[in-house]
DNA sequence: TGTACATCAGTGAACGCGCGTTCACTGATGTAC
DNA sequence: TGTACATCAGTGAACGCGCGTTCACTGATGTAC
């Protein structure tokens, strides 16, 4: 955050993105402080000038999650802006990038590691965000009667349990290798994203 | 499994019984096969006699938790037989009850920890035993046109994806608290399923 | 029924390991004069 | 510009811990005669 120039320069940052690389490299189980420390090039007690403790580098990784995630989202709505039902998609299927591309990460970040979500208010705020902007796509596409009017809140819960569990199901071994031959992510997310919208979805 | 009578009877049960015990109390992170071997009364070398490692104490804990939700489903079916949209809400509501009633359990069932499924034939079998009775509800409610026709496999995938997603959420703090203040778990889960049938449910 | 034996479930000491965290220290940096 | 000083990021030894796993053993059990 604060790019102090005393001997390293940044570490603060640099551990984080230390814990990033580790995640991808050795998944959730491999995350240490001690191997974040060696992964960025500094002995194993430096991260305490920048950490309270494990947990509060946990909370940094989680946020910056939710920071990229945001960023996915955000990049969509540009892109597709006017658009509500290709917002919807295209978020939703960013989403699910994010989660194939840096499973591990993902993991961490919705895991709900970090229990007393309350010490870690940047975490909190990143989390908000991001559903906030999920919830400007929904009330978009109800506006446009893609989706069925009625409380936006829920829908979004909705909506993102369902794209959620679909990734987070096939991330984790459950789906039966039969339908994962016979079925690409994408046709998969169409078809659950299908029973949401009343209008029909562009081919996948 | 095999009741052998030898010293203690029936140790391979009771291993997965203080398993369940540990998960119930501590959670995922406090389950060790040390603290198993001492919960379930026995020295920490014991369960090597029955697991050959740590791994396949994991999977036969997945598989029991695969198939105490398989026998909740199967209740459910039995007891709304004929009713294909109330075995469908009840099962979906029975998944729910099980996350919430024991979410350790519930998380060490699906986190994919057991990595080689095919190492465990029992966990793959209880897994496509539970697949396939969701896959009957599914296509009971498509029969009565509760569900849109279609391939069954895929619209199972993304039923059971949207309740576990949803589950997934509020167990790992996700949905934020203005949502939960306002709505039970049963809202939330009707408001789901409401999106993937085309009939009107039941009040909650 | 009683005795000798083989089996093997469970014991407990021992192993090496990586972990989170602390703490006295060092030395590079920024600052005051 | 140069010197003295205070700051504090990063070091590395040390702590105690719980872990998974091995292994020689013991003793309760089932079996053969």
């Amino acid at each position: 955050m604060t790019a102090k120039k005393y001997h390293h320069g940044d570490l603060h940052n640099a551990l984080i993105q230390a814990g990033l690389d580790i995640l991808a490299q050795e998944g959730v189980h491999g995350l240490s402080l001690r191997k974040v420390a060696s992964q960025a090039g500094v002995s194993h007690g430096a991260p305490y000038a920048h950490f309270a403790d494990k947990q509060a580098l946990i909370a940094a990784i989680a946020t910056e999650g939710y920071r990229r995630l945001y960023d996915r989202l955000y990049q969509v709505s540009q892109a597709f802006s006017g658009d509500p039902l290709l917002q919807l998609i295209e978020g939703a299927w960013g989403y699910v990038e994010f989660a194939l591309d840096d499973s591990a990460h993902f993991r961490v970040t919705f895991s709900g590691i970090v229990e007393k979500e309350k010490d870690y208010p940047a975490l909190v705020e990143a989390t908000d965000k991001c559903f906030d902007l999920v919830l400007q796509f929904v009330k978009a596409c109800q506006a446009a009667k893609i989706l069925d009017a009625g409380v936006p809140d829920l829908m979004t819960v909705s909506i993102w349990g369902a794209v959620h569990g679909l990734i987070s199901l096939i991330m984790d071994g459950q789906i039966s290798h039969t339908v994962l031959e016979r079925f690409t992510v994408r046709q998969m997310l169409f078809h659950t994203l299908r029973q949401f919208c009343r209008v029909e979805l562009p081919a996948n």
